[in-house]
DNA sequence: AATATGTAGAAAAACGTTTTATTACAGGCA
DNA sequence: TGCCTGTAATAAAACGTTTTTCTACATATT
């Protein structure tokens, strides 16, 4: 491998000349340039960026820490701070945690070390722990230098960086949407409790039910991990048990293709009997049957955001404390529909 | 930020000391050792790794290109490269070429800066183009000492690594069972054409046609870009345009539940009407009305042995130009059937 | 007793850059 | 002519490690 040293001896000039002519840090003569050049040119060098990287205590690598790519909300995120990275020529170091709150720190303490100029982190942080771990982390940026934006746990910190998504809003939304459609009896398919959108998921629920009078009752909870599978085999037990819904909001979309499944095997028809309403609005949803209502999430906007905010905070140092909070729209297909109760009321049948 | 210089001052060290204590480099004598760590501890010292992996010349990193984290096909793979790399110790760079031939060659250049110790990549490169750009590849690697592991593109060369699923293969046996179901007209639903699995799959159409005294018509391909999206549209259009199909083989699952919504929507029955067989076997085909015949491919083990096998290749410097082919399995569920005229013929109806 | 051997530790070199300080020289001005 | 100023280029320092070389001293060997 060529170094710069090998480059100023072939075009006989000094090291600091070559790091200008590459650089386009001072005025280089003609000549020289032109030498300099060729050299470049003859001894195939390429830069070791390590060692520039080491001297100019910058990088130019970002980190990215998300939970799972395997669940459909990620890939997208990941391709929006990928998107953002590519236009400021920034690289991307990944890693997933799997919910596992030790890998996180891991990976986080990792990241402290000198590899990365700045971390998109989308914790999976336990609610308990979240004003804890709030501090740790703006604790860092302030000690290390190393800006954080933090996608969906609603951080709240002048040091940190923070994407959300109005997760209570939506939710009390799609409720509400489904009690507009007279339905009464709602089951409710959650993800883990330890992770925040399961409180925000339950604020949301609560208000909106709230407002008719109504409560949430802890059998109408079902709990999975935000995967398909998980969403049939909770909803199959539940019915199994003799629950009686006329509608079930699932977390995600994923969980609600699960709960489609079971619903179907228990020979309930959607909508008629059951109506289903998911979030995120992946693309399956507009193929299954029937089309599934669904909140979408702007996911791949979310990436791309955080991505700016955390280049603006690498170089201009200025963004920090900054919190936008993006916005969930309902889609409207044909896995929701009235009541039949209700039908029956209006309809005399 | 402390360095080892400051660690040496505080412990009454000389930085030799404090790096062979750090690195269990030398037997260092336990007073020292102690007062090595207390000053550690004491400065919050973590050691620059861009220095270090400078000197080292080595950095634990490398370097995964692959072309979309939106089909479902990668983000598998991606965790298996994941799952490897975290048992070594290794950290990932991330990039995604989105099928963009130049982006990658792009890419590729970037990590031979001195980012990585490796790459693990996943090419789109043009079928035209496969030896020349096999031979670039395998010249980097002796060049650069970058070792290079390849995905599904079946390279062939000492240098390389190379990891490929049996596509000719299973692709042969999926036609074959569409045959063996009594399936005559069969429509042929395609990624682009100038990807290496177009014409693995072509060659295995051909072969299992050609066994039956049957050959495959150009009428009977169509051409997606392997979201499920491209797969509704094409099977729509040819459906509209009167395509009489008894069966459809598509390159992969997400195309493959596009056609299925195309199907049903001209009021065709699955699997009565048209069986439909697709590739992956991702998670959705359980689900989906009908279960999908599928060919499962090992996804996340296809990243984990690249991963193994380029950590070897990086570390021992051996399994050099190891080929690694991996099997595709066909699973039956319910897309697929007898098809009419066969059971007609068998039946006497 | 004199020399060889081994070893804990320090000093110094090296890695490949960028950046700061220095040099040498040309042009402008009094 | 002599001095100041500006500038193209070089020399040297610095970044923070690892690694090689050296030192000093204790122990073993003849």
């Amino acid at each position: 491998m060529a170094t710069i040293t090998d480059v100023a001896r072939e075009a006989g000039v000094s090291i600091s000349t070559v790091s200008n002519v590459i650089n386009g840090t001072k005025f280089v003569g003609e000549e020289l340039t032109e030498r300099v050049n060729r050299a470049i040119e003859t001894l195939g060098y390429q830069a070791n960026e390590l060692a520039a990287s080491m001297k100019r205590r910058t990088t130019n690598n970002i980190g990215v820490i998300l939970p799972n790519i395997g669940m459909v909300f990620f890939p997208d995120v990941l391709k929006g701070i990928e998107a953002a990275a590519k236009e400021h020529g920034y690289k991307i170091f990944y890693f997933s945690t799997d919910y596992d709150f030790e890998k996180e720190k891991e990976y986080l303490n990792l990241l402290k070390t000198s590899w990365v100029d700045g971390i998109i982190i989308d914790s999976c942080c336990p609610t308990g722990e979240v004003s804890t771990y709030q501090e740790s982390l703006a604790a860092n940026v302030a000690g290390r230098n190393v800006p954080v934006v933090t996608l969906e746990t609603p951080f709240n910190h002048k040091n940190l960086g923070v994407i959300t998504l109005n997760e209570v809003k939506f939710t009390d939304e799609a409720i509400e949407y489904l009690i507009s459609l007279g339905h009464r009896e709602i089951g409710i398919l959650l993800g883990p409790e330890n992770i925040p959108m399961y409180s925000n998921n339950i604020k949301g629920i609560e208000a909106a039910l709230e407002r008719h009078g109504m409560e949430l009752l802890r059998e109408n909870i079902m709990i999975g991990d935000y995967f398909a599978e998980s969403g049939y085999t909770a909803v199959k037990k539940a019915l199994d048990s003799g629950a009686q819904w006329s509608a079930i909001f699932s977390a995600n979309d994923q969980m609600a293709i699960g709960a489609i499944k079971a619903i179907k095997e228990a020979n309930l028809s959607i909508p008629d009997d059951v109506s289903v309403i998911g979030v995120d609005g992946i693309y399956v949803t507009t193929l299954i049957d029937p089309p599934l209502t669904t909140v979408e999430l702007p996911r791949f906007d979310m990436g791309y955001r955080a991505g700016n905010l955390l280049m603006e905070m690498i170089q201009g140092r200025s963004r920090y404390g900054e919190h936008i909070e993006m916005e969930g729209k309902m889609i409207i297909r044909k896995s929701t529909e009235k009541a039949a109760r209700e039908d029956w009321v209006l309809t005399g049948w």
